[in-house]
DNA sequence: CGTATGGCTCCTC
DNA sequence: CGAGGAGCCATAC
């Protein structure tokens, strides 16, 4: 197991992975703070308007979490989804909401 | 190459 | 408006 120490190593790490994987990663990052978009977002913004579910399985693998912040994308209906995790998606996610209201 | 899996989306009832 | 079923895409084995 390698473990991420900056973007530098996520961006080496990267090397290792599909293309395709990559862009959904960058699409994601381009996501600005306190926003949330949702899968097809990211799949239309990489030019797979239907890989919506290819890019949660990119998301789903992703080794970069706090650079590329995939409780930052949700589900059309504005859930969450599923997550694998044991819940520290939540932390997550309430500190998004307050981002959200802060901005306002 | 074919099968199985997954943090989805859309259409129809 | 709510619930259910089928479809689409890419990766891993």
């Amino acid at each position: 197991m390698k473990k991420i120490k900056s973007v530098k190593d996520v961006l080496k790490a990267m090397q290792s992975y599909p293309a395709f994987f990559r862009k959904v990663w960058k699409a994601t990052m381009q996501i600005p703070p306190g926003e949330t978009r949702s899968y097809k977002w990211v799949a239309e913004n990489i030019g797979h308007p239907r890989a919506a579910r290819a890019v949660a399985m990119a998301l789903k693998k992703n080794p970069f979490a706090p650079i590329v912040p995939c409780h930052r994308v949700i589900r059309s209906d504005g859930k969450i989804g599923g997550y694998s995790g044991f819940g520290g998606i939540k932390k997550k996610i309430y500190l998004l909401e307050k981002e959200k209201e802060q901005k306002t």
